[in-house]
RNA sequence: GGAGAGAUGGCAGAGUGGUCGAUUGCGGCGGUCUUGAAAACCGUUGAGGGUCACACCUCCGGGGGUUCGAAUCCCUCUCUCUCCGCCA
């Protein structure tokens, strides 16, 4: 959520900068004003009376002592009454904290400038990099002894090579479960490891997190409470499954205050993502493409404020690093105001072109979220001024198996045989 | 699942109704001493709100209550630990 600190700033600002999101913040932005005087002017009037309190009560102590229970009793009336006054003043001040805090919650970050104006995916701007603006083509890529229209999509690979069973995932649990049985299987263990071994080189401390979460967490990186319905959830024990690993890593930092010296963390997680997709259907779903169980390789860094542009574009050069390695056709698209998410403050898809089903996957998001998600999560650090301030935070996928390994299959594939590349061939063996 | 104990500042650990936001030790930071370091000694060291800055207010796991006054008493929730049971 922003902090009240920039709205009380320059509200124009962030009404301006909101726009971008096609969020009219207006009026909640002067109610979050109006609510913040009235809180202040309660806090101030509380306070006066806590202090008069506080004095009246060490002063029928010093009578009780000195045995003046006549004095002492006169107080205790006059405490009586100003607490009776004290009860409405605390109801408007809590209400007012309430409110505002409520009202936070449903304003989306603000863009950075640098975010393209637009409202769908049509308006994202394709940039090879975030470090020049150099359209992205296909053409550099490739093709091999198959003609694209030769090509066949991976659900029918997956079962000519027997290497996933969708069907059984759904005799076993339902459909977005996929069964990877032998070499697929073992793909799937070899991708993992690639990927955390890449992240290893780049610096990543490997975190292995639980793959359940208590409510807190799911808060704390924003899950909670508007994306409650793409969770699943455990009744019995109140825990989410999460969609993520940034959720149980991210939240590692909550309620922490950092040393500036310890900054970036950098973090990388494997772990299973259980998302329920409610509301997803047709050709999004086939195969590979929308699962509501996969493997991802998530990266997660904690930054100054200073530093964390640094730390994006250090994050869009390992994913891209990683997309050249499997010599997948990618492009990097900086989504514009309408298609980011909500927290985000700057972020970056990686696609990759799939040559049998003639369309880009989205493999990875990768994100800055700036102070939002640390105003939350309560995620601070100490810098040489010895006061705390808000860390920025940033997450992508590094990489997310599911599209990844439908595009190798779909891309590299020969009549007799499907192509491993280069820099993934020791992993699978 | 059964029984019991506990949750206090970065850590350890006092504190059972009245200058307790909290003794003390360790750690951290600054200084004295030293060629330098160690040791010793002195000082300092939680977070949030509020203010131009002070003052002042809140916070001793979360929530509620009793009281003029609560870290201290009561209720409740959560979590941790120990023993037994079960199990990997």
């Amino acid at each position: 959520m922003l902090t009240l600190a920039l709205i009380k700033e320059n509200p124009e600002e962030v009404i301006k900068r909101l726009a971008k999101k096609h969020f009219d913040g207006r009026d909640a932005i002067n109610h979050i004003l109006e609510l913040d005087t009235e809180r202040r002017a309660a806090q101030t009037l509380r306070d006066n009376q806590a202090a008069q309190l506080n004095k009246m009560a060490a002063q029928i102590g010093a009578f009780m002592k000195q045995g003046n229970k006549e004095e002492a009793e006169k107080v205790k009336a006059e405490v009586a009454a100003i607490k009776e006054n004290n009860k409405a003043i605390d109801e408007r001040l809590k209400a007012a904290e309430d409110e505002i805090r409520n009202i936070l919650l449903t304003i989306p970050n603000t863009p950075y400038d640098i975010v393209p104006e637009g409202s769908a995916a049509g308006d994202n701007l394709v940039v090879k990099s975030n470090l020049s603006d150099e359209v992205a083509t296909v053409a550099e890529w490739k093709h091999d002894a198959v003609n694209d229209e030769a090509k066949v999509p991976h659900w029918d690979l997956a079962k000519k090579y027997n290497l996933i069973d969708f069907d059984l995932g759904v005799k076993i649990t339902g459909a977005g479960f996929p069964v990877y049985i032998g070499k697929g299987a073992r793909m799937q263990r070899a991708l993992i490891q690639f990927f955390l071994d890449e992240a290893a080189a780049a610096g990543y401390t490997e975190i292995m997190p639980p793959t359940v979460v208590n409510e807190a967490s799911g808060y704390g990186t924003g899950q909670l409470p508007d994306k409650e319905g793409q969770m699943y959830h455990c009744d019995l024990d109140n825990l989410y499954l999460i969609p993520t690993a940034e959720v149980p890593v991210t939240n590692i930092y909550r309620d922490v205050i950092l040393d500036e010296k310890q900054l970036p963390i950098k973090n990388c997680a494997y772990t299973q993502c259980f998302r329920r997709e409610a509301g997803s259907y047709g050709k999004d779903v086939r195969g590979l493409n929308r699962l509501h169980e996969f493997s991802k390789i998530e990266i997660v860094r904690i930054d100054t404020p200073e530093h964390s542009d640094q730390s994006h574009r250090e994050m869009l050069e390992h994913v891209e690093g990683l997309l050249k390695k499997l010599e997948l056709p990618y492009r990097i698209l900086r989504l514009c105001g309408g298609d980011m998410s909500f927290t985000a403050a700057l972020c970056y898809d990686f696609e990759v072109y799939s040559e049998a089903q003639h369309r880009w996957l989205e493999v990875s998001s990768v994100s800055n979220f700036d102070t939002y998600q640390a105003n939350r999560l309560k995620c601070r650090y100490r810098g040489e001024d010895k006061k705390t301030h808000l860390c920025h935070t940033l997450n992508g996928s590094a990489l997310a198996l599911p599209r990844i390994l439908a595009a190798l299959l779909e891309n590299n594939q020969t009549p007799e045989a499907i192509r491993v590349p280069k820099g993934l061939q020791e992993y699978p063996g």
